[in-house]
DNA sequence: GTTAGCACTCTTACATATCGAGTGCTAATC
DNA sequence: GATTAGCACTCGATATGTAAGAGTGCTAAC
């Protein structure tokens, strides 16, 4: 179906003005933000036609028009001009996430932090998985008499650590010896085969010295399995109370979906496009069938490595958001690209 | 003014019924959970005389009663018999908690987490501030090529880490070297008077060495200045949209306040029991007129060291609250000075 | 001192009337 | 043929009125 030209202007300033205001969008108001004149009435039979398309709705015979889903669809695909981001948006990003740049966990948190501070709906990011990348270094730092903390490393960029506590007090020796040790056994090994029962096997071929680093040998295993996990970081999720469109008990729902990571992250998973808008039910969520959801996928080294969303209502401010949510992703990505350092 | 033993058991049964349903209480129904038997109107007599003696109040006249702050005052000091903590809710809170026993961050992190999840209100907890300690040690460890982590260990148990990246090829020599000089700089020193300053004038004294390594220098003193800082965490706002009694409006202003982390602090500061109670306006904070706050400070080695906190409706449920968080913070208590090893 | 009885109060729910925003349709106009 | 003015109509929001019900305080009897 053909969309006349002012038929596209008409459905834009709808768009544009329900989401600024979150009220019904009237003939007459309509008419006044129009860049061209034209009487209610013309505007009226306008929008008539477009409800009839499915562009359009009414809540109720009396009020104004919303755009309806598939309108928000062409609005976002078409319509919509991306506002290319500011200056100081930019700056306040980067003052955000730079001190944290080094750290994939840090910064996915202050990555869902600061958008959900500068958005103001929810947010959420999830941390790179080191699924399919291989071990790049272990490292084992003493952190008090008893306790050692292990870092590891992999080849896609992930870092987890865990301090662990051991029953007699460690020394340099004993670190140095275990140190090689892990690093000898576990250097180029594919992260996700280092389950608790491998280095169940490990420790055997230990002798006497695994006794002594169980719990080491734990902590290894645990971060291991932490690294294949991409963690969810959830943010900002009461600012959905600033949304009168939704009730308490909408709020209940979504927030109950949002803590659910298995959830959440599907809703994230991987996609043709580095920029997704899903909206509605689009989502194939019931919970969110008021809610839209932005998603953008960062890269690592040119590979796709993960994902930060926002979720607020329908009616959201989707230029703003994904102008934003590019240069933060791509932010990302460059980041931990950069600490990858595959060369 | 005293209370007779049937008013004591009306007023206990008040508070309980209120809490537990969140009606306010008439006398037919009160009468049915007594203990003893009189009829609806001598206890209405007798909450009459309450009222007057300001312990109840009537949200309407037409309605039951309701505690007043001063009635929840009197249950909780007097009235209120502490159900001790099951070995199932033992069981479930070490569960939660102990894999990050030996991370001082990590573990109050957590403890906030489950204590939201486990009340069904707002909780918050405090790292234990360095203030007043000296550094123990630093730890340098190299993260990636151009990136390494320095580790932070104070006197007063708190350990901070932070990545930093350098403009050129990190080697095990130079760590080595940088390792041994930032030990025999600031091994002893206190980390409060460790500022950007300080490590400026530090810088001064290495020469050459000191360009090199500015960053690894700049994320010292970070780790320094958080170590120094009591860090709030904060968990479960979102359980406070299940209390009725709690509107949209009321919400926006608590959690307005709980993202505040400054008066945070403040109301949790030290006082001189380990546990306090603080109902309605005790809080002395009108966005908590209705709200109440339950703190548990916890010793680190004998010594103040932070606290744990749940943030709900003054129809709250002390009982089980208070022996849940003494159970906690004794547990971070212990952790936290096991971590210490001062000896 | 306790209790039954009763009038009184106040909230809640439901029905009814009114107002107004916004529409759709028709007929006149450009 | 597209545009517009005019007007009847719809439906939510708001206000008002009534009835039901829960709970009280008071009085008088036990």
């Amino acid at each position: 179906m053909e969309l006349s030209d002012r038929k596209r202007k008409i459905l834009a300033a709808v768009a544009e003005l329900y989401i600024a205001t979150g009220e019904p969008v009237g003939s007459k108001s309509l008419c006044d933000t129009l860049d061209f004149h034209v009487s209610p009435a013309t505007v009226r039979n306008e929008m008539s036609e477009l409800s009839a398309m499915g562009l359009l709705e009414q809540p109720h015979t009396s009020a104004g028009r919303v755009p309806s889903q598939k309108g928000y669809r062409v609005y976002i695909d078409s319509l919509m001009k991306l506002r290319p981001i500011s200056p100081e948006e930019k700056q306040y990003l980067d003052s955000m996430i730079l001190p944290a740049a080094y750290d994939p966990e840090k910064l996915l948190e202050g990555v869902a932090k600061v958008l959900a501070s500068m958005t103001r709906y929810a947010a959420v990011s999830t941390t790179p998985s080191g699924e399919g990348g291989v071990i790049r270094a272990v490292q084992l730092v003493q952190t008090s008499r008893r306790t050692a903390m292990v870092i590891l490393m992999t080849s896609a960029g992930t870092m987890k650590s865990r301090v662990f506590h051991c029953d007699f007090d460690l020394t340099p020796e004993i670190l140095r010896v275990f140190f090689r040790l892990l690093n000898e056994k576990l250097a180029g090994v594919s992260v996700s085969s280092v389950t608790p029962a491998y280095m169940q096997t490990l420790a055997a071929s230990l002798g006497e010295m695994a006794m002594m680093m169980s719990s080491a040998l734990m902590a290894v295993a645990e971060t291991a399995r932490e690294s294949v996990r991409s963690g969810v970081c959830l943010n900002g999720e009461v600012n959905l109370l600033f949304y009168p469109e939704f009730g308490q008990s909408e709020i209940r729902r979504i927030v109950d979906f949002l803590s659910r990571p298995a959830d959440l992250c599907r809703l994230l998973e991987r996609s043709s496009s580095a920029m997704k808008v899903l909206i509605g039910m689009e989502t194939k969520r019931p919970e969110l069938q008021d809610s839209s959801v932005v998603v953008s996928r960062y890269t690592v080294g040119g590979r796709d490595a993960g994902a930060i969303a926002v979720i607020g209502p329908t009616r959201m401010n989707y230029s703003r958001i994904i102008s934003n949510m590019e240069y933060l992703s791509d932010s990302v990505g460059r980041m931990l690209t950069e600490l990858m350092d595959l060369d």
